[in-house]
RNA sequence: CGCGGGAUGGAGCAGCCAGGUAGCUCGUCAGGCUCAUAACCUGAAGGUCACAGGUUCAAAUCCUGUUCCCGUAACCA
C-alpha cells in the first residue's frame, strides 16, 4: 500500500498497552513498562533506531464515574492519574520516546479521519438494540448475566428494558483474512503458544459486529464521532488507534509526530495476556484489515504473563496490590527494575516475592557482579597503580579460555535478548561472572602480585578481568543503564563503549596503558536490621577462630 | 462442558517444539582463599522429571489416558 517503503531505513518501533487512568499503577504496569524499556535499549545499543512509545488511555466510563464520585471532571481525574503515572515512569528511568495520551488532540483528530473514512468505505453501520440494562452498572445484561433462577440479580440493581441505537463495525467481513492471516504469520503473536489462542477465538468472535460508540448521554468523555455527534466512540476506535496515531499516521503537518512509513509496523507490541483476546488478537488487526493494512503491514504482538502474589491474582478486592513506588523506597530502582525482568519469564507468569528481589539483587548484583568488579577495580589500583599493562606480553591457557567465553556470552546474550527473553540473557551474563570470578581464584593475583617473576603474569589476569568488567558492563547497560555508567565510569571506559554495539564488541576495548578510576561499591547489599546482626555475630566468631 | 498454561531434589525455575549421561539459582553440609560490598572459589548430600500405558535401541522430552493446580471463557450491544 506504500509503495517506495524498501528504501526507507526502518526503524525499531516497540510500544505497550497505555494504561487505563483509573486507578494509579501497580506493580502489573510497572513490569511492562520497565520490560519494553529494556528492550528499547537493547536495540539502541546495537545500534538500531529506536522509537519505544508509552502512554495512557483516559477515556471511557470507568473514568467518567470515579471523576464524578470525587466531584471533579473526567479531564481533571484523567490528568491527575496520568501524572501518577508519568512519575513513576520517570523514577524508573524509562526511555521513551513518545508519549501517547488519548485525550491528546492529534490522536483525536487520527480516530475521527480513520471513523470518516470507514464510514464512507461503508464498514459502519447504525442499528438499534433493545435489551436489559442495568441502570447501576451501566452496562446491557445478555443471558449470561441471570442466575440459576433465570432473573437478574440484585447485584446489577434496577434492571430496565431499553432501546438504544449505536454504531458497529462490520468485524465479521474481516473474519476470512483474519483466519488465513493467523494462520500463516509466524510473526504476529509471540509465545507460540499464544497462536493456537487466537485462532480458536477467531471461531467464537466474529458472530457479530462490534458496537463502537456510546450515545453522549449515556458516555461523554470520549471522542466524538465526527458524522454523528449524539455519539462517542467507545475504546476500541480510541485506545487501540494510539499505536499508529502517535507512529504519525495520518497527521497534519507540524504535528511533531514521527514519520509513520519509517515506523510502521511495529516491531514489538507489549501486551499481557489479558488483553490479547479479544482487544490485540482480534479487533485490532481486523481494524487496521479494515483501513487498508496489509499483511505485511501488522504488528507483531509480544505477550506477557503476569505477576501474581503469593499465588492469587492481584487484585483490588483481595488488597493484594503491590506498590511499585513503596518497593523503590524500600530497595531502590536497580534491585526493583532487575527483578522485573530477571524473574520471569517472558511470556510466562511469575510469582511476586520481595525476598527473591532481595536475594537475586544481594547475589547476582552485589555478591557476584559488583563485588566482581570492585575486586578486579581494586586490584589493579592496589597492584599496578591503577594501570593496565600492555597487551600480549603473556597469555595462558585460563586467559585464553576466559576470553573464549566472553565471546560467547555476547553471542548468547545478543541471541537471548533479540528473542526477547531477558531473564536467560541475564542469566547467560551471570555465567561469565561466575567464570571471572573462578578465574581470581585460579590465578591468585594477590600471591602473583608478591612475586617479581609474575610481573607479566599479574598484568594479563587484571587485563582480562579488566575487559571483562566492560564488556559486561556495557551489555548490562540495557537492564541498569545508571549503575553501569557507573561501573564503567570507574573503569574509566564509558567514553570507550560508547560507540560499541554486541556485533562488533571484541576483546581489547582497553588501550595500553589505560588507567582506571578509584573502586567503589555500586551495588550495596540490601540487609535487614536482623541480617546485619547476624552478620556481626557470625563476624566475631570468625575472628575468635 | 470448552479453551490455554502448569505438575522436574527443601524452595523457585530451565530443559520438552527439533528424544540420547537430569541442569540453574537459593537453602543445607564440608573444605579453600583473603584482592573484594564479611563478598568469592571448590566439593558433597538431596530428584523413580504428577500417575498409568504406548512408540523407540533409547522418553522429562513424542503418543494415549488419568489425577491435581492456575488462568480464561467470547458475543457485556
Amino acid at each position: 500500500m506504500r509503495a517506495g517503503k524498501t528504501s526507507i531505513r526502518r526503524m525499531y518501533y516497540i510500544t505497550t498497552a497505555i494504561d487505563y487512568t483509573n486507578g494509579p499503577p501497580h506493580i502489573g504496569h510497572a513490569y511492562e513498562k520497565v520490560l519494553a524499556d529494556v528492550l528499547a535499549r537493547w536495540h539502541r545499543l546495537k545500534g538500531e533506531e529506536v522509537f519505544f512509545l508509552t502512554g495512557v488511555d483516559q477515556h471511557g466510563q470507568k473514568v467518567q464515574q470515579t471523576a464524578e464520585k470525587r466531584g471533579i471532571t473526567p479531564a481533571q481525574h484523567a490528568a491527575e492519574m496520568t501524572i501518577k503515572f508519568k512519575e513513576l515512569w520517570a523514577r524508573l528511568g524509562l526511555s521513551y520516546d513518545g508519549w501517547a495520551e488519548t485525550s491528546d488532540p492529534r490522536h483525536i483528530a487520527c480516530v475521527q479521519k480513520i471513523l470518516t473514512n470507514l464510514h464512507d468505505k461503508g464498514l459502519l453501520y447504525k442499528k438499534t438494540y433493545k435489551g436489559f440494562y442495568s441502570v447501576r452498572q451501566e452496562q446491557f445484561l445478555t443471558d449470561k448475566e441471570r442466575n440459576e433462577e433465570g432473573v437478574f440479580g440484585s447485584e446489577w440493581g434496577q434492571v430496565v428494558e431499553l432501546e438504544e441505537e449505536n454504531w458497529y463495525f462490520k468485524l465479521s467481513e474481516q473474519a476470512e483474512w483474519m483466519r488465513n492471516f493467523v494462520t500463516s504469520s509466524e510473526t504476529f503473536v509471540s509465545p507460540s503458544f499464544r497462536k493456537q489462542e487466537v485462532l480458536n477465538a477467531i471461531e467464537r468472535a466474529f458472530d457479530g459486529d462490534l458496537c463502537i460508540s456510546r450515545p453522549k448521554d449515556r458516555l461523554s468523555w470520549g471522542i466524538e464521532i465526527p458524522f454523528d455527534t449524539d455519539f462517542v466512540t467507545y475504546v476500541w476506535f480510541d485506545a487501540l488507534i494510539n499505536y499508529i496515531s502517535f507512529a504519525g499516521y495520518l497527521a497534519e503537518t507540524g504535528s511533531n509526530l514521527p514519520d509513520f512509513d519509517k515506523l510502521w509496523p511495529a516491531a514489538c507490541e507489549i501486551i499481557g495476556k489479558d488483553i490479547l483476546i479479544p482487544a490485540h488478537g482480534i479487533y485490532w488487526p481486523a481494524m487496521l484489515h479494515a483501513m487498508g493494512f496489509s499483511d505485511e503491514d501488522m504488528p507483531g504482538l509480544l505477550v506477557h504473563g503476569w505477576w501474581n502474589i503469593n499465588g492469587e491474582k492481584m487484585s483490588k478486592s483481595i488488597g493484594n496490590i503491590v506498590d511499585p513506588n513503596a518497593l523503590i523506597d524500600a530497595f531502590g530502582i536497580e534491585a526493583v527494575r532487575y527483578y522485573l525482568v530477571r524473574d520471569i519469564a517472558t511470556g510466562k507468569d511469575s510469582n511476586f516475592d520481595a525476598d527473591r528481589l532481595v536475594m537475586l539483587y544481594n547475589t547476582e548484583l552485589a555478591n557476584d557482579f559488583g563485588n566482581l568488579c570492585n575486586r578486579s577495580i581494586n586490584m589493579t589500583k592496589r597492584y599496578r597503580d591503577s594501570i593496565l599493562a600492555d597487551p600480549d606480553t603473556y597469555d595462558n591457557e585460563t586467559a585464553s579460555t576466559l576470553r573464549q567465553s566472553m565471546a560467547k556470552t555476547v553471542a548468547d546474550f545478543t541471541s537471548l535478548m533479540d528473542s526477547n527473553m531477558v531473564a536467560d540473557a541475564l542469566a547467560s551474563l551471570n555465567a561469565q561472572v561466575s567464570a571471572c570470578n573462578s578465574y581470581i581464584e585460579q590465578e591468585q593475583p594477590w600471591k602473583l602480585a608478591k612475586d617479581d617473576a609474575e610481573t607479566t603474569h599479574l598484568d594479563c589476569v587484571l587485563r582480562h578481568l579488566m575487559e571483562c568488567c566492560t564488556q559486561l558492563a556495557s551489555l548490562l547497560r540495557c537492564v541498569l543503564p545508571d549503575a553501569c555508567l557507573q561501573m564503567l565510569n570507574q573503569l574509566n571506559a564509558s567514553e570507550l563503549v560508547n560507540t560499541m554495539t554486541p556485533a562488533n564488541m571484541q576483546w581489547g576495548i582497553l588501550p595500553a596503558r589505560h588507567t582506571v578510576n578509584d573502586p567503589a561499591p555500586i551495588f550495596p547489599r540490601i540487609l535487614s536490621e536482623e541480617e546485619k546482626a547476624k552478620l556481626a555475630a557470625k563476624v566475631a566468631k570468625g575472628d575468635k577462630k
